[in-house]
RNA sequence: GGGCGUGUAGCACAGCUGGAUAAUGCACCGGCCUCCUAAGCCGGAGAUCGCGGGUUCGAAUCCUGCCACGCCCGCCA
C-alpha cells in the first residue's frame, strides 16, 4: 500500500490512525489466515485495539481459529506472525498467549502526523446541534447539586466545538412556574425584617455575597417556603401564589412582567458564577412565550386529535402512551381541567420549536426527568417530530444528604470557587515562593475553577456523586492541575528555546527529520496523539466527556514520559524532532483543556 | 408494587458492542531534583469485579433470579 492508498483512507470521515492501521493490517492478516486454511472470519471484528499495551497496538484473539485448525491458540498466533507480510506501517508481528500482536511502526505514526496532524485529513463534520443545558430555576444562587447540569452541558457544547460542530449553547427559562411564583410574591410581601425574622437559625449571607442578588433574593424565597409551611396564614398565601402560577400560565403579561423583574436579577447572578466556570450560553428562551404566542394553545388542539386523545371527568385532557408502549403510568396529562397548559406541554411546544432552528437536539438533564423526558418524546413521535437525544446525570448529594435550596443546606458555587481559589493559591505560594501576590491570584483562579470542573465531568454521568470538600480541591495526578502541569512544561520548553536559542517557527519550518532510535516516553506519547481525535469522536458521539476527560489524563502523562525521556534542550543545543514532538503535544493538549473548559495557563 | 439506574482494592473511579496479568488516582511502603517547573517521574503492596445460576473455547462485560442503594411513577415545576 503506497501513500496514495493512505491518503485515500484517510479521507473516509472517522478515520483515525488506528483505524488507518487496521485498514492497513486487516487484508495482511487476512491473506496470512487463508494461506494457513482459514477462510471467511469476522477479521474486521476480531481485529481490537489491544488492551495489553506493552505487547502492541492491535491484537487478534486466535481461540476460534483452534477448532478448525485443530491447533492451540498459541501455536496459530506464532505461525500467523511469520505469515503477515511485512509493511512499512508495521513495528512488530508476534504471537503470544494466542493473540497476534501488531505494533505499529512509530516512525509511521510520526509520518502521518506530520502529513495530516492528529486529525488525520478527518473533514470536519460541521454539524448543527442545538444543546440545551442547566435551565434552571432562577430562584436563588446556583449550588453544588445543579452543577452537574452545567459542567456536563457546558463540556458536551466544547467537545462538540472541539469536534468541529455548530452548537448553540441554549438555556430555557422557567419564567412561569410555582418557584417564581414564590419568589414574586415574596419579594413583593415581605420585608427584609419579615424574612430575616424567618430565617432566623439559618446561615446568614456570606458577606463576600452580599450584593449579590442570587444570594439576596433566595432569602426571600426561603422565607416564604417557610411561611407556607406555617399553619397561619399559609392558605392565604397559597391562594395568591396560585392565582399567580394561573394568571402566568394563561400568557397574564403583567403578572409575566412582575416574575421577570423577580427572576432576573437572580438569574444573572447564577451565570455570573457560570461564567467564572467559564459556561456561557448563546441564548435563552422564556418558557412563557410558547403560551402567549399561541404554540402552546395549538399544540393542545392538535394533542386532542390524536386517536389516543382521552379526557377526564373533569374535562383534562391527556394522552394514553400505553397506547405506545408506555409501561407503568400510561396517562399523560397536558392540560388541566380548566384549560391551562402543563409544564410538558410547554416543553413539547419548545422542542417543536427548537427543531425549527435546524439542528440535532441534545439536551441535558437530570435522572428524575426520565419518565418526563420519554413522555415529551413520545408525544413528539406521535405529531411525526423526532425525539430530541438526552443525557442524563444522577444528582450530586452531599455527605450528609441531598441538597435543596428550599431547605438551604447546600454548598453554593460561589464559596466552593472561592474556597477552591483560596486552597490553590496556597499550594502557588508554597511551591512558587518568588511569585508575586497578583500572579499566584491568576494562577490560583485558573487551578481553582478547572480543578471543580475537571472534579465533576472525569466520573461517568450516570453514577451517583457525593460532593467531598477533598476531592473537589485535589491538585495531584489525576487531577486537572496535572493536565494543566504538562502543558505549563510544554509552554515552559517552548520560551526557553524562543530566548536562548531562535523563534520557533525558525527552528521547524522545513523537512521535520524523524529519528530513528524512539524511546518509551516518545512511543507512549506518540500512541497517545494518534488515537486523540477518536476520544473526541467518542466523546462526542456517545455524549460521554468523561472518556476525553480520562484521555487528556492520558496525554498529559504521556507528555510527562516524553518529558523524562527526550530532551529538548541540552547546552543550548535544540533537537528538533523532539521540539516539534513537543509542540504538536501542547497545542493538542491546549485545545483539549479548552474542550474541558480547563484554563490553560503557562506558567503555574 | 412497576419502570430506570448504580454496586469493581481501605476510599474514589475506568473498563460493560465478551478476549491476555481488571486500568487510574488518593491513602500506604521504597527510590529519584549539580539534568527543559518534583503540582512531576520510577518501583512495591493492595480486587472472591454485590450474591447465585446460565450461555460460551473464553464473562466485570451477555441472559436469568436474588440482595443493597438512588431516582421516578402529581390535572407540580
Amino acid at each position: 500500500m503506497d501513500l496514495a492508498d493512505l491518503q485515500q483512507y484517510c479521507a473516509i470521515p472517522g478515520c483515525d490512525f488506528m483505524q488507518m492501521l487496521k485498514r492497513i493490517v486487516q487484508p495482511l492478516i487476512i491473506e496470512a489466515l487463508s494461506s494457513m486454511g482459514v477462510e471467511q472470519m469476522p477479521v474486521e471484528k476480531m481485529l481490537q485495539a489491544s488492551r495489553e499495551l506493552d505487547q502492541g497496538d492491535l491484537a487478534l484473539p486466535c481461540f476460534p481459529f483452534a477448532k478448525r485448525l485443530g491447533m492451540a491458540p498459541a501455536e496459530i498466533a506464532e505461525q500467523l506472525a511469520q505469515h503477515v507480510a511485512d509493511h512499512p506501517a508495521i513495528g512488530e508481528v508476534s504471537g503470544v498467549n494466542g493473540y497476534l500482536n501488531i505494533r505499529a511502526n512509530p516512525k509511521w505514526i510520526v509520518e502521518q502526523l506530520i502529513e495530516f496532524g492528529t486529525q488525520g485529513s478527518h473533514p470536519s463534520p460541521n454539524r448543527s446541534v442545538l444543546i440545551e443545558h442547566t435551565s434552571a430555576n432562577p430562584n436563588g444562587p446556583f449550588h453544588v447539586g445543579r452543577a452537574r447540569n452545567a459542567i456536563l452541558g457546558d463540556t458536551l457544547v466544547r467537545l462538540h466545538r472541539l469536534f468541529g460542530n455548530n452548537v448553540t449553547a441554549e438555556y430555557y427559562v422557567d419564567d412561569m412556574g410555582k418557584q417564581v411564583a414564590v419568589l414574586a410574591w415574596a419579594l413583593e410581601h415581605l420585608s427584609a425584617e419579615d424574612v430575616e425574622a424567618q430565617l432566623i437559625g439559618r446561615e446568614p449571607v456570606n458577606p463576600s455575597w452580599k450584593g449579590k442578588a442570587d444570594h439576596e433574593r433566595v432569602r426571600w424565597y426561603q422565607a416564604a417556603q417557610a411561611l407556607r409551611q406555617e399553619k397561619e396564614g399559609a392558605e392565604e398565601i397559597e391562594k395568591k401564589i396560585g392565582f399567580m402560577v394561573h394568571a402566568s400560565e394563561n400568557g397574564d403579561e403583567a403578572v409575566l412582567a412582575s416574575f421577570q423583574a423577580a427572576y432576573q436579577p437572580v438569574l444573572e447572578g447564577m451565570l455570573s458564577t457560570l461564567g467564572r466556570l467559564g459556561i456561557n450560553f448563546d441564548r435563552f428562551t422564556k418558557e412563557s412565550i410558547f403560551v402567549t404566542n399561541g404554540d402552546v394553545g395549538r399544540l393542545m388542539e392538535r394533542l386532542q386529535s390524536l386517536e389516543i386523545n382521552g379526557e377526564a371527568d373533569n374535562g383534562a385532557q391527556f394522552l394514553d402512551l400505553g397506547a405506545r408502549g408506555l409501561k407503568g403510568k400510561t396517562e399523560f396529562f397536558y392540560q388541566r381541567g380548566d384549560g391551562s397548559s402543563l409544564y410538558a406541554t410547554r416543553d413539547i411546544a419548545y422542542h417543536m420549536w427548537k427543531w425549527t432552528q435546524g439542528g440535532d437536539l441534545i439536551n441535558v438533564l437530570g435522572e428524575d426527568h426520565k419518565l418526563q423526558a420519554k413522555q415529551v418524546g413520545m408525544t413528539l413521535e406521535e405529531l411525526g417530530e423526532k425525539r430530541p437525544e438526552v443525557v442524563f446525570y444522577s444528582f450530586i448529594k452531599l455527605p450528609e444528604g441531598k441538597m435543596s435550596t428550599r431547605r438551604g443546606n447546600v454548598v453554593f458555587m460561589d464559596d466552593l470557587l472561592e474556597e477552591a481559589k483560596e486552597q490553590a493559591a496556597v499550594v502557588v505560594r508554597e511551591l512558587r515562593p518568588h511569585y508575586d501576590e497578583e500572579k499566584i491570584s491568576t494562577i490560583a483562579e485558573a487551578v481553582g475553577t478547572s480543578a471543580v470542573r475537571f472534579n465533576i465531568i472525569k466520573v461517568s454521568p450516570e453514577k451517583g456523586f457525593t460532593f467531598r470538600w477533598e476531592d473537589a480541591l485535589t491538585f495531584e495526578a489525576g487531577s486537572a492541575p496535572f493536565i494543566m502541569y504538562s502543558h505549563t512544561r510544554a509552554c515552559s520548553i517552548r520560551k526557553r528555546v524562543e530566548t536562548e536559542v531562535a523563534p520557533i517557527e525558525n527552528i521547524l519550518n522545513g523537512e521535520i527529520e524523524t529519528q530513528e532510535h524512539f524511546s518509551d516516553g516518545l512511543i507512549t506519547l506518540l500512541r497517545v496523539l494518534a488515537v486523540h481525535q477518536d476520544c473526541v469522536e467518542k466523546a462526542v458521539n456517545d455524549h460521554r466527556p468523561h472518556l476525553f476527560a480520562e484521555h487528556m489524563l492520558h496525554l498529559a502523562n504521556a507528555y510527562n514520559a516524553f518529558y523524562r525521556d527526550c530532551h529538548i534542550l541540552t547546552d543550548g543545543e535544540v533537537d528538533k524532532f523532539y521540539l516539534w514532538v513537543s509542540e504538536l503535544a501542547r497545542g493538542i493538549m491546549k485545545d483539549g483543556m479548552e474542550g474541558l473548559g480547563l484554563i490553560a495557563i503557562e506558567e503555574m
